[in-house]
DNA sequence: GCCGTTTTCGGCCCGACTGTTTTCAGTCG
C-alpha cells in the first residue's frame, strides 16, 4: 500500500469521527494523512526499516495510528476503520468532493435519503427531494447539482503536480531494467498541462520483454488493460491509465514527437511535411518509404524548417509561425527563479517554520525567499495583525543575522499576503505594509460578486501605492473552484499603470495566472512573478509548474522580476511605482 | 488522537460566510 492510499483511509476516518460527532479526532486523523502524505519515503520502506516504532515517531503520528498504518500495511484494513464505514457505508470521498458537502450533510443524506454515492446524490436532487429535508432548501439542491455538473466536466483528469512524482518514480523505474536504453514520458505530461488524461511512455530497449514484465508487475498497478511485445497498458491505483511503448532507436526522436502533441501542434506539422512531399508519422519522417528522420526530435523540426520547439509550447497558438521564421523568443529558462515571493509558515496556515522554510528554498537552490503570511480578516488560517506582522518583522531580523552568515547570504525578507476586503481596502494599516519589504495582496472572500464589483475591488487595492504584487489574481482551484469573475484585461492594465506585479502562482491546483492570461500581461507589458505559494518545505518544488505556465504564456527572464538577484529584484519592484 | 521552553493531563487555530433559520450548524482552507 502507498502513501497516498494511506493517507486517503486516514483522511476518511476523520470525516467518518466527524460525522459521528467525535471532538478532535477528525483534526488528529486530518494531521496525520498531511504528514504521510508529504513523507519524503514510502511509509512500507519506513515500517520495513524501523518497525511501529519509525511510523510513531512521525510529527502528527502517534501510537495509535501508527498501528493503525501498521495493519494497513499488513493486511490492507483495520478493525476501527471497518467499523465507522459499517454505520454510514458511503462513498465519502466522492460525495464531499462536491462543492459546498461535507461529513455532516453527507451524514444526513445518507439517513433521511439513503444517498450513498454520486449518482443517488443526483438522482435525489433532481427529484426535488433535498430541498424538503431540514436545513436543507432550493439553493442547497441547486447549488448541489452545479457542484456535481461541476466535477464531471472536470472528470478523468488528474493535477499534473499529483501525478508527476508517479511519473518519475516509473521512469526511474524502467530506467533500471537491463537493456533498456532512454526512458521519456510524452503526452500532456511532457507538455505540462495543468491536467493529464493518462501517462505516455516511451522506452528504447533491446528485450522489450523486460521491459513489460517490469511495468506490468510495479506495485502501483492496479490492474493490466492490454499486454503486448511493444505497448502495454495498465491502470494504477491512482485511477490513473498508464501505457507505455517500446521502440527501436531510430524512431524515438518521431515517437517523441508524435505522441507529445497536442493534436493541433501535431496536424500543422505534418501539413508541413506533406507540402514537401513527405510524410510524417510515430516513426519518423519519410520520403517515400526512406527515413530521412525519426532519431531525434531536433532533427525532425530542422529537416522541416523549424526551430526546435520546447514541449509546453505545442499547442498550435502561433508557436509554429514563430519557429519557422526562427523567432522563437527566449523563454524563460527552468531553474532561472532565485526568489520565491509566496511562502505561508506555521506563523498562519503553512506547516513549518520560518527557519525551515529558509533553508529548503536554499536547498532547492534559491537565493532568498519572502514571508507571505495571511493577514487578520482572514481568520481560519490565524492571520497577523499589524501586531503580528511587527514580531515576525523582528523574528525574520533576527534570523537574518544568523542565517546571512551561515547561509552565503541567503535573504529573508518581510512581505504579507494582505487581504482585499469587500470594498477593495486593505486589512492592515499602512504604517504597518511600510514596514514589509513586499506587499502582496488577494481576494479571500465574497467571490460571488458581479464581474464589474470584483474588477473595481481589485483595480482599487491595485491603487494602494504600498502594494506590490496581485496574488492569484483569478482565484480559481483546478477541479475545485471556477475563478470568480473579473475582467481579467482590464486588471492587467491597472497592474501595469499603478505598477503592480501580477502572480504567476506555481501551485498544481492553482496556476493562477493561468497561461493565456500570461500571455496577455507580457503583451501588456505588465511584469510577472513566478513563485510556489509554499505551505511546506517540500513546495519549492512546484516552481518548474509555474515557469512551464510562464514559458507557455511567453514569458521572457525580463518580464519576472524574480529571475533576478535579490537586490535587483527590490530595486525592480520599486522601480514599477516610479513610472 | 496528538502533543509538551506554560502541561505526561488538558488543551486542541479563530472567524466569516452561506443558507437555513427565527438563533445556528456546516463549510471553507
Amino acid at each position: 500500500m502507498i502513501n497516498g492510499e494511506i493517507a486517503k483511509i486516514l483522511r476518511e476516518m476523520g470525516m467518518m469521527y466527524e460525522m459521528e460527532d467525535v471532538q478532535f479526532k477528525p483534526r488528529a486523523y486530518e494531521k496525520a494523512a498531511m504528514a504521510v502524505e508529504e513523507l519524503s519515503v514510502g511509509a512500507s520502506e519506513l515500517y520495513k526499516r524501523g518497525g511501529k516504532k519509525a511510523l510513531d515517531e512521525i510529527p502528527g503520528i502517534g501510537p495509535a495510528i501508527a498501528a493503525h498504518i501498521e495493519a494497513l500495511l499488513k493486511t490492507g484494513c483495520f478493525a476501527e476503520y471497518r467499523r465507522l464505514k459499517k454505520k454510514i457505508p458511503v462513498a465519502l470521498d466522492e460525495l464531499v468532493a462536491v462543492e459546498g458537502l461535507g461529513p455532516k450533510m453527507v451524514r444526513v443524506l445518507y439517513r433521511e435519503l439513503r444517498i450513498r454515492n454520486l449518482k443517488d446524490l443526483e438522482r435525489a436532487a433532481k427529484a426535488g427531494k433535498i430541498r424538503k429535508l431540514a436545513h436543507f432548501g432550493v439553493k442547497s439542491e441547486e447549488k448541489i447539482l452545479r457542484g456535481i455538473e461541476f466535477l464531471r466536466k472536470s472528470k478523468g483528469r488528474f493535477l499534473l503536480g499529483t501525478i508527476l512524482p508517479i511519473v518519475r518514480t516509473i521512469e526511474e523505474r524502467l530506467r533500471k531494467v537491463p537493456g533498456v536504453d532512454q526512458v521519456a514520458t510524452a503526452g500532456s505530461v511532457r507538455r505540462f498541462q495543468e491536467t493529464i488524461g493518462d501517462i505516455d511512455i516511451l522506452v528504447t530497449a533491446k528485450k522489450p520483454e523486460a521491459v513489460m514484465k517490469v511495468f506490468t508487475t510495479m506495485p502501483e498497478v492496479e490492474a493490466i488493460i492490454a499486454k503486448g511485445p511493444t505497448k502495454s497498458a495498465v491502470r494504477l491505483r491512482q485511477r490513473v491509465n498508464a501505457d507505455v511503448r517500446v521502440l527501436p532507436d531510430e524512431s524515438y526522436g518521431a515517437a517523441l514527437q508524435y505522441f507529445t502533441g497536442d493534436k493541433a501542434h501535431n496536424i500543422e506539422v505534418r501539413k508541413i511535411a506533406i507540402k514537401k512531399g513527405w510524410k510524417l508519422n510515430e516513426y519518423g519522417l519519410f520520403k517515400g518509404t526512406k527515413l530521412i528522420a525519426g532519431r531525434t526530435e531536433e532533427e525532425i523540426y530542422k529537416k522541416l524548417g523549424l526551430e526546435w520547439i520546447p514541449p509546453e509550447l505545442r499547442t498550435a497558438s502561433g508557436e509554429i509561425e514563430a519557429a519557422a521564421k526562427g523567432k522563437l523568443p527566449n523563454f524563460i529558462p527552468f531553474g532561472s527563479i532565485r526568489g520565491d515571493c509566496q511562502v505561508q509558515t506555521e506563523w498562519t496556515d503553512g506547516s513549518a517554520s520560518i527557519t525551515e522554510m529558509a533553508e529548503a528554498a536554499r536547498r532547492a537552490g534559491l537565493e532568498y525567499i519572502v514571508i507571505t503570511d495571511h493577514t487578520r480578516s482572514l481568520a481560519m488560517t490565524g492571520g497577523l495583525d499589524e501586531k503580528g506582522l511587527a514580531r515576525q518583522g523582528k523574528e525574520i531580523d533576527k534570523l537574518n543575522k544568523e542565517l546571512g552568515i551561515r547561509n552565503n547570504g541567503f535573504r529573508i525578507l518581510k512581505g504579507a499576503e494582505v487581504n482585499i476586503l469587500k470594498d477593495g481596502s486593505l486589512d492592515i494599516a499602512d504604517d504597518a505594509l511600510a514596514k514589509l519589504d513586499v506587499v502582496a495582496v488577494s481576494v479571500h472572500s465574497h467571490f460571488g460578486m458581479s464581474e464589474r464589483e470584483m474588477t473595481e475591488r481589485i483595480i482599487r487595492a491595485l491603487k494602494h501605492p504600498a502594494v506590490n504584487i496581485l496574488f492569484h489574481p483569478t482565484g480559481r482551484i483546478i477541479g475545485r473552484r471556477e475563478p470568480y469573475k473579473v475582467d481579467i484585461e482590464k486588471v492587467i492594465r491597472a497592474a501595469k499603470q499603478y505598477g503592480v506585479a501580477l502572480e504567476a502562482n506555481s501551485s498544481p491546483e492553482r496556476l493562477d495566472l493561468k497561461d493565456t492570461h500570461i500571455r496577455m500581461a507580457v503583451e501588456a507589458g505588465a511584469k510577472l512573478v513566478v513563485d510556489s505559494d509554499a505551505h511546506s518545505p517540500s513546495h519549492f518544488g512546484f516552481l518548474d509548474f509555474g515557469v512551464a505556465q510562464a514559458r507557455r504564456g511567453w514569458a521572457t527572464k525580463t518580464d519576472v522580476l524574480n529571475t533576478r538577484p535579490v537586490a535587483e529584484f527590490l530595486k525592480a519592484l520599486r522601480g514599477l511605482k516610479k513610472r
